[in-house]
DNA sequence: CAGTGGTCTAGACCACACC
DNA sequence: GTGTGGTCTAGACCACTGT
């Protein structure tokens, strides 16, 4: 059974989307949703502040709770999760990896820190060149504390990791800290991304972290310049 | 008088940073600290929920609340305001602020779509080298609608527009969509950000939206190959 | 002033984890 | 089974907006 703040929050999209509220307009307030939906009031108000969050409406005391000029857009929003991986982003069918390297190493000190590993524990080290649509995407090289994944396979990296740890084994993601920057090409970056020497490269480096904090994958992707993939994010204040 | 969840929130939160509550440990169930804050269990769960939202613990049902491995490293995170601009990220007496172009034109059908307006509203163009610590930070290409912003002094351009609009004007900021690439160096980055011909360009284009949903700015920054400004964010899954 | 959202209470029942 | 967090109720009081 679903809770009943998501059913709410869903028949207000829903709603919205379908233009029973239209853009700049007062949605009915709290006590007569309410008495609508035969729920209390704070049942109500979380189904709104979920909204909220998601970036359909806001709410000002004493005012009303309002829907935002730019509600539709967000009706096609992804969440963020991109640290699952491409996957996510891009039909399964798209995506295929072409694994470089793939070796078990003593982590260097800078990597070490990274993963917050204490003595020296080994890691994985993956160098994935990945395709969209059989174009080159990314050069993607990971680093994983074997510790939390003790079996990895190599049949496994031609498909995405993500899906085969968040189903075979049991961990849960909780965030990852990205830093972005842009790099020239290196040798790497011309022989896989088929870049040119004076290409700009896209580079997103990423410590994911599982839900309870322990960091779980650094890695470093580098993306050609070829005009089509940017990184894209919506930051919303709360 | 501040309500009483943020309270416990900042009560708690400072024993964690204080080491009361180690990382990986339990903290006390929500009955218990119901009892002790001599509130209800709601309000404890509220603060909990948005202790959650900021990184620092985590709940899963039937087990217990946990304090995340990595906590400490959320107690300096910024929260998500960098389209307040740069004063938020660096102190005031780093930033400077030199005018190129100050000027009001008719948008170009881009810009049109970019900031959702309807007729042929003029715009502001802002064209504007930014410092920090005397180095060239980033070349800023900004548009704005003047019907948001009616009296913008060529003088504002010098200092903080962010800081402006909040305090003199009362603007409420919803949120930015960004889009982050890697570009080749223009004439412009030549002149103004001392880059080389070959060095790759940092470029952030982005919108921001006020809190009701109306874009307010459009801009493109674009920031020199130095090594030290990346573009870094820390996504959290709740 | 009336109407709105923000917070809070003191309970209740349920789903899930662990033993 | 016991203890935990997730949801929900039916009220209440307060802060703020707009007239």
């Amino acid at each position: 059974m679903e809770p009943k703040y998501k059913q709410i929050l869903e028949t207000i999209k829903k709603q919205i989307i379908d233009g029973k509220y239209p853009a700049g307009s007062m949605i009915p307030d709290q006590n007569t949703l309410a008495r609508d939906f035969k729920t209390s009031r704070m049942t109500v108000k979380k189904a709104l502040d979920m909204l909220a969050i998601e970036g359909f409406i806001y709410s000002k005391r004493g005012a009303g709770t309002f829907v935002k000029k730019n509600a539709l857009a967000q009706k096609d929003a992804l969440p963020v999760d991109s640290y699952r991986g491409l996957s996510s982003q891009f039909s399964k069918a798209r995506v295929k990896s072409e694994p470089i390297v793939f070796d078990v190493t003593f982590p260097t000190s800078e990597i070490k820190e990274r993963l917050e590993l204490k003595q020296n524990e080994p890691v994985y080290e993956i160098l994935r060149l990945r395709f969209v649509d059989d174009e080159p995407y990314a050069l993607e090289h990971t680093f994983m504390p074997i510790s939390l994944v003790p079996n990895l396979s190599q049949e496994v990296l031609f498909g995405s990791i993500y899906a085969y740890l968040t189903k075979e084994i049991h961990l849960e993601i909780g965030g990852a800290f990205r830093k972005i920057s842009a790099e020239k090409a290196s040798k790497n970056d011309i022989k896989y991304l088929a870049s040119a020497e004076t290409d700009p490269i896209l580079q997103v480096e990423q410590v994911v972290y599982l839900q309870d904090g322990r960091p779980f994958e650094y890695s470093i992707s580098r993306h050609p310049y070829n005009g089509k993939h940017a990184y894209t994010i919506f930051d919303r204040k709360n």
